[in-house]
Parts: structure tokens; sequence; C-alpha cells
DNA sequence: TCGCGCG
DNA sequence: TCGCGCG
């Protein structure tokens, strides 16, 4: 299931991507005279620019990125220790773009700031057996070096696809704050603050004339938000120094980056307590006593110095009136933690009573970061009810973990993943992997607890009780993924080696591509559209393709055709004048026409209302995917068993069958020889059956580029 | 294409939705005692609520609607007076709800403003020929009324289909500013400012203690948004009149129910004109010269007395459960007229002191409804910053005019329509009609001016240059439609006589359907995507029907298929085991269950640049409409000629065939033949054509709701 | 011109 | 304290 981590050189997707161990980084590749491990495990996550502007990115529209903490994940994890635990890193969680300008800009309790997903480690690891893919617990050094976007040297190949010219590649970078940074460098700032970064291929241009505080590192420099730095009074003092004489506030704020007004009402701080002192009109001198020594907060960083300024960023100046850092560990905590009643608050952030956080909690409610319930007294994190639609509350994986569990806690959730694997999203999943032993040992099973009965029993058909979900899935390496409520995963063996695991060839690269590129893989999807109730169509189009012959051989390209689940039920849906191709996966060479395979599961589920309009809606979009092991639907059941035939059969400790007496949906769903064992390619077709079952009918269609109709 | 003035009870769609003529309404029904022509032809448009809280409107979610100036129109028209030119009606254009905060409210330069779209006629109309179907010239009478939301006699059976529950009718009302009223009543002001309303059923309720400007209209009282007043100035010299001594910036705005920058704004202006005088700091009297006459501004409209309130929809007071009636209002008020402090908020809703509304001011922020920005003490509607992308600039489009030109100035503008006729989308389109006589004479052709060579210049593909799109079209019976960039449409012939036109009948009903209700049509679309470049595919599900008995008999149900474009170009894709419905639209009957169909065009065209991900996506979602003579795509034309073969040919003076000789894609995706008058059919060919050679290739695949897989 | 930080 | 309109 992971690679060998002596082979390093192994081409193939990125690591966290396609489950493979950490490799050591190539030296002359990664040394950025860190010496700081460079996780080749870096599973970019990404947000597609909503604008690109001339084609460079366009920051307003961004999002910052978010997640929640699964509840489920999170009940497992306190009966376990040992399990993984989703941490909360958020900038400005859940606001939009112009969130800086009065929002908050937050940092983990830890000290880690970013946009990303961090996963801490309660417990214990398994012993000695744990290898992460990812960096699980988040070490400092390789979450700095992710944020920065550094590549190892495998990775490099594939920054092309990690990260292109019109994305996104972070919002708020997942850096540390306040702690240590590499080789134990002091980070320059203790405080709150807004981080953005500029990435290496997207420079936005502009000289960096005036000296800002940022990070430099494998080539990308981050640059604080301006309005949010929190070196603002140090800059002023040391401009003020630089000058020698009065300093107007235009000039001032020219040379701080800050807007006049923020910069004003720090000076006007600032000469309340005699640290400046308004010379004349806008113009500024030092306070008296104030003369000589720098604070060093912009001294550059280790590895800036060895690094050309080659990246600035032109980062629009927003203010970002700061909450207190308690205001930030409280919502955090509830960010992260689900909701809580205030006294939990308190004391989970260590303080005592109420009174404590009482005051930052209302606060933080009248800024409508957090809700308080009357009903239960607790208190979560605001989310907008209406999210204005859909884009509101992107949640950008992270995918450091072998297994996400995903829960979507607001209607409209949308959900962006990459080059994840095990992934369950809806309500009431329960995941089980009983992996079996691994090609080289370099891997580690990762037990999950079997699924209680209580677990079981939140998995009916739970249509009523789903909000709509949205779910893009964009040239990801899908394993183990069902999307949909009420699912059940449960995989005994390791998954088939796709293009990830590929000890040669070329990585694969879904962006533009050279013709004669000999050998590598585009998994194309296509246009597939499936509904209940009202009738499932699957079309695709000429992206659809094969990756038949996958390198691994576990699985032949009618195994991962039944996957999917659009051939395996009934009889397979055809169109008369395509190339039809029955699977959105396999590996094949395609031409570079063959741009935006896409495929867009919607799965509509009327709701007992009465108007139409009111369904509750799944959709699902799928672009240049590698999908196995995915069921998409409501109430499916996945198992996929023996593989390399583990000792521990389908039915082992984690056995999670479901009770098939149960009526309705469900029960019709699960064929009946689900818990036996299967050969491979049987329970691939097994989980793809429960799929199409609940979905009632799959159809595929799909037209070849060369079929054209010229509109005559 | 009109129905017969003496027909008024017939049935069909809302008027203007079906390009009827108006129709006298039935005294007994539509005498408002006011005399003013009730228009038939009110086509509501309608935004559907982002979430129904426990079923009813969540109010929360409005977004003033907006429009800005189409460029290219605006040009035409100078250049060329008869044309329609779209009038810049915009209240705080391309901003949100919040925008009144901070940036002007404009007016038209006829004086109209609203949030719809307004039209203004330059230059001559056709001589006596003029017979609007929807207020083209926007009459004062019809506007208003329009803006008042009341219903003809044959719109009330309709009035489920144009109102529901969960959706919103208007958010910003289109009442003409400074013109005259309803039988020549003056209107309060003269200058821009922005005027909000109230619908019928949804009173605002409170009695207008503190008097302020407002129209009372059927039922509907409108407020004027007290910092936008356009009378302020007014209401300045008349507070500084009653005060006889200096009054105080403070309690100037208190008494002119402004911010007080906004007053400033306007006093300091008035200093300049020596209107007033700055007595002392913040301390103002009338000018020298500035004594006596009060404008009349605040009358109640005449309407308000002599009409009965019967139109009050069955909406609950309360649009959330938990919301007081007073809750409500102040929701209501501070939604329609920006953000205030509470004792504006007080007052204009006929309470005394802030100790009237802080109760519920607070309660509605805790529940995230409100906003109170401790700056500047206002209280606002709640509106997340981030809001989500696409729907922040939502476009509603209140269809007052068969032809409705529409530019999408921002980026990922969002546009819902409903009941159109002889629309374009896009940038740089052109619009011809040359309407051929009406069956009934009732209907007068509408002539627009030839296309200018400027105007054809800008329909090259524009790709480059335009912006996402997404749009929505939503149970509407659309008429000659385009949708996409470079349009041309140029059509000689009155419409086919679609459902909106059957004498008798049902109304069309989308809603819940009863069973055995016969006669009813059911426009029903099916999931459709079609994409360019990457070939095309157009899948439909059961929701696809015919309407193919037209009644007008015009057109045979071929021909409305062709006219979508999914079955003329090419070979018909098809599908082994659906009962392929290859028309969207065609009249039938369908069952209760025939829930949700919809149809998604999705328009990629990618950018130059190398990465497929950046392209530009036109987003059409089209669900249960009657499409005819519509085009999806980029820089297609549409011509649809003859029909009653009027005098005037199709290359008459309206001649607006594009230069054939254009390279690229405008070329190949034009007809050769499509100059040359034809046959109604062969014109509908014609124009779909055109749509399929620019996409390339459609195709089609459908399941029928028997036709289960059963997942084996 | 402008100083503006303002709550 | 506050005058603030400011672009």
């Amino acid at each position: 299931m992971q690679e060998p981590a002596a082979a390093p050189q192994a081409p193939g997707l990125p690591a966290a991507a396609a489950g493979m161990a950490e490799a050591p980084a190539d030296p002359t590749e990664t040394d950025h005279g860190e010496g700081s491990r460079v996780p080749s495990s870096t599973a970019v996550t990404r947000r597609r620019a909503q604008r690109p502007l001339g084609g460079l990115l366009c920051l307003g529209t961004l999002q910052h990125t978010w997640c929640a903490l699964h509840s489920d994940a999170q009940r497992a994890a306190t009966k376990d220790p040992g399990k993984t635990q989703k941490a909360k890193a958020s900038c400005c969680p859940g606001r939009g773009p112009r969130s800086c300008q009065e929002g908050p800009c937050f940092a983990s309790p830890s000290g880690f700031l970013g946009a990303d997903i961090c996963w801490r480690q309660t417990g214990q690891l398994p012993t000695g057996s744990h290898q992460p893919r990812g960096p699980v617990l988040s070490p400092p050094e390789e979450q700095l070096a992710e944020a920065c976007g550094t590549l190892s040297a495998e990775q490099r190949p594939f920054r092309e696809f990690l990260l292109e010219p019109h994305e996104i590649l972070l919002r708020g970078v997942n850096l540390r704050w306040g702690n240590r940074g590499p080789r134990g460098a002091a980070l320059p700032c203790s405080r709150g603050g807004c981080l953005l970064g500029s990435l290496p291929w997207t420079p936005l241009g502009g000289s960096p004339s005036p000296p800002q505080p940022r990070i430099d590192c494998g080539g990308t420099r981050f640059s604080f938000c301006p309005s949010c730095r929190p070196d603002l009074e140090q800059k002023i003092l040391q401009v003020l120094r630089g000058a020698g004489s009065p300093v107007k506030a235009a000039q001032l704020a020219k040379d701080c980056q800050v807007p006049k007004k923020r910069l004003n009402q720090v000076l006007y701080r600032m000469k309340e307590e005699a640290k400046v002192h308004l010379e004349g009109p806008a113009t500024w001198r030092l306070g008296e006593g104030q003369t000589g020594e720098v604070v060093p907060t912009e001294r550059a960083q280790p590895c800036q110095a060895a690094r050309p300024q080659q990246e600035v960023a032109a980062i629009p100046e927003t203010p970002c009136p700061q909450l207190s850092k308690r205001q930030m560990e409280i919502y955090r905590f509830l960010e992260a933690s689900g909701p809580h009643k205030a006294l939990s608050i308190a004391q989970a952030l260590g303080m005592r009573t109420t009174k404590d956080v009482n005051r930052d909690l209302y606060t933080l409610r009248d800024r409508h970061l957090l809700n308080y319930d009357q009903k239960t007294s607790a208190w979560a994190v605001y989310q907008p009810e209406n999210s204005g639609g859909r884009n509101q509350s992107a949640t950008v994986i992270y995918q450091q973990n072998p297994i996400t569990m995903i829960c979507q806690n607001g209607p409209y959730s949308h959900i962006s993943i990459e080059n994840s694997e095990g992934i369950q999203i809806g309500h009431g999943n329960t995941i089980v992997r009983q992996t079996g032993s691994a090609e080289n040992g370099s891997a580690a099973p990762l037990h999950l607890p079997p699924t209680t009965p209580a677990d079981a029993s939140t998995q009916g058909p739970l249509a009523g009780a789903c909000s709509p979900q949205d779910i893009r899935i964009e040239k990801s390496v899908l394993r183990r993924v069902q999307l949909g409520h009420g699912n059940e995963m449960s995989f005994h063996s390791p998954p088939a080696e796709g293009p990830a695991h590929s000890p040669s060839g070329s990585p694969p690269v879904w962006g533009e591509r050279q013709e004669g590129d000999v050998g590598a893989r585009d998994p194309a999807g296509g246009h597939v559209k499936i509904l209940t109730r009202d009738g499932a169509s699957v079309p695709t189009e000429q992206g659809v393709g094969h990756w038949g012959d996958v390198r691994g051989g576990e699985l032949a390209t009618e195994d991962l055709e039944a996957r999917l689940g659009v051939t395996a039920p009934g009889p397979p849906a055809s169109c008369s004048h395509t190339p039809l191709g029955m699977s959105l996966f396999g590996r094949r060479t395609v031409s570079a026409t063959s741009a935006s395979p896409e495929a867009v599961f919607e799965i509509r589920t009327p709701e007992p209302g009465p108007h139409p309009q009111g369904d509750m809606v799944q959709r699902v979009q799928i672009t240049s995917c590698f999908l196995e092991d995915t069921a998409i639907g409501n109430s499916n059941r996945m198992t996929a068993s023996p593989g390399p035939a583990g000792p521990e059969g389908p039915a082992g400790p984690g056995d999670t069958r479901r009770d098939h007496g149960e009526p309705g949906q469900d029960a019709a769903a699960a064929p009946s020889g689900g818990e036996r064992p299967h050969s491979a390619g049987q329970a691939a077709r097994d989980s793809i059956s429960t799929l199409a079952a609940s979905l009632e009918a799959v159809s595929l269609e799909s037209r070849g580029p060369e079929t054209e109709e010229d509109g005559r």
C-alpha cells in the first residue's frame, strides 16, 4: 500500500496522494540550507482561483479554507487514544477574502496558523508500526516546508499538477507562528496575524523595496498581510529612526505598507504612550526616549539569506483588526471540537469558570464568529446558514492522513478533495480499514475500530436529515472513497496499485500535455450525471479512458470499471456513436486535446415537501480523477476485501457488515454475498453493485472527440 | 402571438411570459379604485430564497438586485435614436446589500430608479403600431403597479406560480423616481435615491410616526431608504426652518434620519451653494436667502386610499418562525433601507426610543440576522462577507420588456430569469426583431434598429474577454433567447404559440401537481450538459417531453426540437435503453412524479492559457422551461425569419447578418444559408445549426423512469 | 486645501 | 475632547 521508503525517486503522484511513505528528499534538490526534512508527502490542496486576473492570482476571490472536526472522529479519538485528531487551523475561518478587513486572524493554540488542516495525534501511536504517509503529526519542520510549497525531488515533476498558475495553493498558509522555525530559528512574530504567501510560479510582481517581515523558504517567500502585520509599531519606529527627521503620515503609511487609517490608529496610540510625537500636522517623529535598539523582527530567515528574493507578494493591503489571543483560542477550539458550553470552553483552555470566557464568547458572537444556542447553552462556530449558496463553506482538505472522515456540518457544504484515500463524505458513515500487509513493510496497518452498533444505527437512509452537498474532486487519485450518506466502507486489502504507484513511467500530468508524452497517464473522467428516483444518467465524453493495464496488475480493467459502478449494474448504457468508455479510470495515454474531462454526479433526493425544488441535492463533480473503490450515492456499502489476502478476513475484528435485516433501501442495496471473502474483482463488483443499486440505475454516454456534429 | 384582448380569462402563463397583449382586467378583480392600468404583463422575477427557515422565507439571503448599463446598448442608443436603451437603474450597483452604507445610490438619467431594469425609449416609437406586451416604455403607471406587485385578473391564477412561499419576489422594486406617478400624481423626489419597497404580502407595518417619504400603492408601502433620501436637502432645510436656530449636525442627522456622514456630504455641498451656513463647529443654520416654500414630498399616493388591500398574500407575518412581528419589521426595514441606528429604526417603525427596539435588535443580532457596527452604531442586515462567490452578485431581472439585454458586468454574475422573451445574455450581442403582424392585431411589431457595424464588430469570439456565467432559468417560457457571447438574434416572425397562448386549458403549474390534472402542461427539461471543444453531451432524463401539438400550429414538434439544437445536428445521440426525448420542450401531460426536470448547459471555453482549468465557464441551468428560438453557446447567430411572412424580409432594414468573412469560429458557426428567407422550420434549423456548430457537437442521453437497473 | 485617529 | 465633509 505504500511505497518503499528506499525508493525515493519513484515517480507517481505526490506521496500523500498516493499513500506513499515518506522518502528522503534528494539533497541537491531539497537542501534549502535548512536541513529540515522536506516531506515528500506534501499533498497540496488547492482551491481554484475564482478568477484569474491577467493570468495572475486574484486574491480577492480566495476564500479561507477551513475544516471542522468530524464529530465521529472526535468521539472515536476520545475513546481510542492513538487516533489522529483533526486540529483546527484556520485563518479567518469561514470568512471571505475581505474578511481580513474586519475579521480576526487566528493562530492555533499550538502556534500553528494556516488554512489547511493540521492533524494532532492524541494518545499513542500504534506501537512502532505507524509510519505516516503524510505528516500525521505535522512536525513543525514538515509543516513549514509544506506551507512553503517546497517540493521534494520526486514531487518536482508534478509541480504543474500540484500548483498551476490559475490556482491558489494556499490562502492562509500553514506556518507555525510563534514557534521555532526550521533549525530552531525564531519565526518573526508571536502574535496572531494573517500570513499570506505568494507562490514561486505566480509572482505578483513589484519590487520588494520596503523590507517587510517575511519568511522565505524553499523559494517561496511569504509575506504578512500588511494590515495585519503585528510588527507595525516596530516598523513605525524603525522608519522614524531611519528617517532621522519627522516623517509625514503618508510616507509612513507607504513605508509600513498599511492604510493610513490603520497607521494612524497605531500612531495615535503610540503617541499616547509617548513612543512617537506628533511634530506637526500629520507629521511624526520618534518619542523622546525612543532611540536605540531595533527589535529584531525583520531579520531574514535562515533560508532567506541563502535564496534570492525571486518572489515577492504584492498582497493588497487589508486591515486586519485582530482578535485577542484568547478569542482566537476560543474560536479555534470551538472550530475544532464542535459546540461546547462556556464552562467546557473555559476549562479546555485552561481556565476555570465561565466568567473567564464569557466576555470573549459574546464578543465573538457579536461579530458573528460564534453562535450561541440557547437551547443547549452551547457555543459553536457560527456558520452562516445560507452561506451564500454553495461556495461559501468551501472545505479544502489538506490530505495528510490515510483516512479522512469529513462531516459536512453546514448546508451547502462544499468539499474539494484531491488525492485522497479512504474518504467518506456524508453523514453517519463508518469506515473500517483492515489494511493488509504492505508490499514492502514500510506501511503498517492502521486499525480503526470496528463499527459500533451505535454507529451503524446512524447509517440508514438519511435523505431527510441530510443537507445538500456540493463536492468537487479534481485531478485526484481517490481510493476507497464513498460519497453520499450512510455509507459504510470496509476494506481489508491494500488498494490496487494505480498510477501513483507506478515505479517508473511519467507522472500523471493533467495540465497541458505535450504530444508524444509517451507513458504519461491521464486519468480522464467525463461528464457524468447520476440521478436517483428520476432515473439516472451517466454520460461521459471523450475524456473517458482506461487505465486498464495497471502496473500492479491486481485489478483488471473490468474491475476498475466495476468499481465505479457504471457498468456493472444492468445492461450497460451505450450510445451509438461514441467510443464509449465505461470506466472513469484506468490508465491510458491521451492526447493534448482531451482537456477538461469532468464528471458530475448529481444525486437528487426529492424532499418530502411538495415542491420539487426543495430537493436535497448532492452534487459531486469529479474531474480528471483516478477513482478506485468509490461509492457514490446514499446508504451504500463498500466492502473491498482480500487483496493480498491478509490473515484477517473481511469479517474479522473490524467486521462492519450491516444488518441485512434492515428494511428499505439499504437492505436492497446490500448484496447478499457482501460478507464473504471475495477475490479482488468480486469484491469490487460487490461494492459497485451496492452503489448502483442505491442509485437505481446508471447509464453512461460518451462521445469521442473525433465525432463532430457540425450542426446540420 | 398574443391573446385576444377580449379573452381576459384566458389562462396560461403570465402575460409577459407568454408575450400576451394586455387584456383588460376584470373590474371586479382589478379595480383597485385606481383606474390605473394594471399591466397584465407582469412577469415576476424571483430569486429563490437561499434557505427557507422552517419552510418560510429566510430573509437573510436577500440581496440587492442590480444591473449595470450595457455599454453597447448605450453606445448604440446614442447613435441610433429609436433604440431601446437600458437605463442605468441600479441601487448601489455592483454592491451588496450593505452598499448603502458606503456607496452612492443612483438614479437613471431619466429619473427611473430601482433595482430592476428600466427601459427607456429614445427617439420615436414605431408610429402608432407599438403595443407593448410588457411596458416597453415602462409607463409610470405600469411601472408603479408592477412594482406594487398587483396581479391582474388573469394573473391571479398564477400567483402561486409567480410567488411561491420559498421565493423572493423583489428586493428592490422599480419605482419611478421624480416622475409622475399614477394619475399624474407627483412622486416625491427629483433626485437620485434609493427606493425600496415591501410587497403587499409583506407589509412593513408599524405606523409611520416620523413622517418619511413613502409611496403607498396597492396596499404596498414603499419607504425611502433614508440614507438615500433624495429629499435630504429639502429635509435639511425643513428642519433648519423649523428649528429657528442653528442646529447641531447630530441633531440634523437624527431628524433627517441619515447618517451624519451622508448629512455632512449634503450639508457641505449646500454650504457651497449658500443654502446653509456653518454657524459653528458642526452647527448649521439656514443660508441667508433661505426661508420659505416647502416642497411637497410626503403626500400619500392616490392609489393608496382607494385601493383595497386584497392582494395580501397568505404569507405569515413572520417569515422566520421565531421572529416576532416587530422583529420582522425591523429586519425588513433594515434590509430595505440599509444600516440605521437604533433610534432611526425605532422612529421609522413608529416608535420613539431605542428602548423600543433594542431588545429585538440584539436578539436579531444574536441570531446573526443583524449586525451591529460599533463604529457607526448602525444596525444592518447581516450579510456574511464571503457569501460565496457566485451568489453574491445576483442579478434578478424584473422582466418588463419583451426584449431584455443583460450585461453581466461582474465575474460570476448570476442571472435568474423567468418567463422572458427575446433575451440575449452575454457580451456584445445584438438583437434585431422584426415582429410580424400578430394574429389578432393586438400585438404590433416592435422595431429595433438594425445592427450597426460597430455592434457587429463586438461579436467576435469573445472567449478571452468574457467572464464566467452562471445562468439559471427556471419555470420559464423563453422565447428567442440567446445565451452566450457574441450572439446575434434576428427574427422577423412572431414566435410560435406556446402553452402560454392556450386560450383554454389549465395554467401551467410547475409546483406540486395533482394527478389527473388533464390538460395541464408541464414543460419538462432534462439534464443537459453541453461542452464545447471537448465535445458535447446533452443528456436528458425522463422529464423530457414534448409540447408537440402546439396550438398555434406554426411549429411542428421537430421544429421546436430543432430549435434547441439537440437533435438537428449530426446523428442524433441515442442510447439503447431510454425512452429518449430529444426535445426539451413540447407539450405533454406529466405525472406528479416528474419532479425536478432540469437542464444544465455548461459551456466551457478554454482560455488561451495552457491550463484547462482556467476555462471560462458559462453554466446555464434550465429547469422546467419552455424554450423557443434558443441559442446557447458562443458567437452564435439566430435568425428566425418569416412566420406570418411580414412584408419585411429577413434581410430588410434590420438586416443584421454577420460578416461571413469573419474568420474563426464565428464564420464556421454561421450557416451559409442563414440570410435567405426560410420557412419557419428551416429558420429554426438554421438557428439551431448555428448553435450546434458552435457547440461542436451535441448528444443526448436519457433514461426513462421505468428503466431500472438494479445494480447487478 | 487635507490635519482625520473618531469609537 | 469630536470639529470629520476627505475623494
